[in-house]
DNA sequence: CCGTAGCATGCAAGCGCTTGCATAATACAC
DNA sequence: GTGTATTATGCAAGCGCTTGCATGCTACGG
């Protein structure tokens, strides 16, 4: 260390003890007049608080971590692939929780993995870098609900599971959104409604799936076994899948699509085939507000269910730190609100030929 | 803590005493043996690691990182916005950092600030919460790097600056890239090109307005001062710009962009126009690689000067950990290669009339 | 003027780990 | 069998903070 002279030349307090020598107090007293504890006078309380200032002294929080049990840090298990694949609402969640930590002075671990994250969440916890995890997309049966209560991990999850289990959630409200989507079409007329859904691994699409059969069944209707269509949630599935449709004996009138990501591949197709959107075939679509996508800036524009998955990002961060701080008791379940935007991708269904 | 018994019921080890107390070994020579210190021998070590695995033990983070003095963590400080604005090759960078930092076995502390970034990093630097710090966007004289080098935090920089102070970097070739995309159409003859720089706060952009007069320069040329437009790097903008430029006296033959957003944004001015693209209009690009806007992808695809911004990332991350290890000595340098790819977004100039 | 309540502050243990130094045990040369 | 290397392990002091408990002091009623 060349330069160790020079740290010395600032006479910055490095920590707790020597800000207590120069206050002639001890480390007790400053650190409780830090921490705001009741019993300090408030002259002394000032008199230490603005001596640190002047030091420029900040806790070390490893310490402080080690002392208190608790390192105001939150995680964030991922697998590596959300952050590289070009469609993805994961960025948008991110911004969410950084908005959400950032007001509440915690801070974010990141922990993307390859591979077991079984493994991740084991290491995680018990070497207590994290004081709460988020995780995201349940699967029907997750069994990472079950490990981190193992673990006595506080944590939440993005999306639902079907486990016994209890946890803390934040979901979108696939199924009211899915149902008001569906009906809408059946008010215009259509019968011959394909959903394209996302990959049948995960409950929200079991969710939506369901959703879109009781819209039916609410006017006593059956949607046939292939109206529902289990694919990724990307604009080139969006786009094979429409295709392939198109070009069934007989042409659904309506595609209701699970993401943007899709409608975008929907509109392509539609193109391919000449039929204009809005006219020809309507659209409609689940749009969770990705930054980049929105429903509105379609061409024509698209008619969604409008939820900002921006904000249930925010939302998990908040629960997760209500909950490690104990400022609520047991589980929290929070079901996002939409809205149903109504634009012009969706005619009356032409009368059948 | 209603479920303290249930705790002890695992006999899992939960910290060093206890596994110590329970191979009837001491403290020190169970953590010597888990990091494999010389001087004990291979029997014992064997014993204490395959008991450690099975108590599923692992070492507090915290209390190992006071003891330490590292915290095996670094840090990301990026104002929040990177994250919330779509067009953004951010996450393509932190995609490459994270990648890194697996294979490291690090953490990553995401710091993500709204205004006074110059508190996040006293911040961050004063409580030891990571072992050393990335920084973005450098301005072209960014008083950054003289705080952290005060601070003696290890940090590197994603791009360059012009201050004196020395400090790790990792950056695009701008020069090279730039200097070679202009020659490019200058050899198709085109000698009336627009280029569309970033904002001129920002070091790389007086670097690739510099490499373009240089292209210039070298045939014994000067582009016309408003040759090179300096607005954000959107795909809003590169229309604008294109729209704007498009309807100049002399029309310009050739445009070059600084990202993917805005030749996308040029390609959609031109097809506004009834210009088509490689055959009435030249366009070349530099391509950072951002996910899902690949200029091979364009229609017709873009000729570009290739590069992996996620590349750079991770490479910033590796240095950045070499130099908290101490692995390497100084300030270290590196400039990402990349490679020009002719695709048919180039023609040759037309005659002029 | 004494006793005691209450206020301001300090002592010291402890959070769980690392590590310099010491010590006990063994090996080997003579 | 003694002396010295060498090997295997342990002791205890920190890392910088928090906090339960103790202590000295002032103030006030009787």
């Amino acid at each position: 260390m060349p330069h160790d002279e020079s740290k010395r030349l600032h006479k910055n307090a490095a920590d707790l003890k020597t800000l207590a020598l120069q206050l002639g107090l001890s480390q007790s007293t400053v650190s409780r007049a830090l921490r705001a504890h009741p019993g300090i006078p408030e002259t002394t309380r000032l008199r230490v608080v603005s001596a640190a200032e002047a030091a420029g002294y900040r806790p070390n929080a490893r310490a402080r971590s080690l002392a208190l049990g608790r390192a105001e840090t939150i995680g964030l298990s991922f697998p590596l692939e959300r952050l590289q694949l070009p469609e993805t609402n994961f960025v948008d969640v991110l911004a969410g929780i950084s908005t959400a930590i950032t007001s509440r002075n915690y801070n974010l671990l990141l922990s993307p993995f390859q591979g077991d994250e079984a493994a991740v969440l084991r290491r995680l916890a018990s070497s207590k870098a994290v004081d709460g995890i988020i995780i995201t997309r349940p699967l029907v049966d997750d069994p990472r609900i079950a490990l981190l209560n193992e673990l006595r991990l506080p944590f939440v999850v993005h999306g639902r599971s079907e486990v016994e289990e209890p946890y803390s959630f934040v979901d979108t409200d696939n199924d009211n959104a899915f149902e008001r989507l569906t009906t809408l079409l059946l008010d215009y007329g259509h019968r011959h409604i394909v959903a394209i859904n996302g990959l049948a691994q995960f409950r929200y699409v079991a969710a939506r799936a369901a959703s879109f059969r009781r819209a039916f069944a609410a006017r006593g209707l059956t949607p046939p076994p292939d109206a529902i269509e289990f694919v990724s949630m990307t604009e080139a599935t969006g786009y094979e899948t429409a295709m392939r449709r198109l070009s069934d004996a007989k042409r659904p009138t309506a595609f209701l699509c699970g993401s943007v990501f899709q409608a975008r591949g929907v509109y392509r197709a539609l193109g391919e085939h000449g039929l204009k959107v809005g006219i020809d075939v309507s659209v409609v679509c689940h749009d969770d507000g990705v930054r980049g996508f929105s429903a509105a800036d379609f061409v024509p524009s698209l008619t969604a269910t409008a939820t900002s998955i921006r904000s249930a990002g925010e939302e998990l961060a908040l629960i997760l730190i209500d909950l490690i701080e104990g400022k609520v008791p047991g589980p929290i379940r929070k079901i996002m609100p939409f809205e149903l935007v109504l634009r012009d991708s969706v005619a009356l269904a032409r009368p059948e030929p």
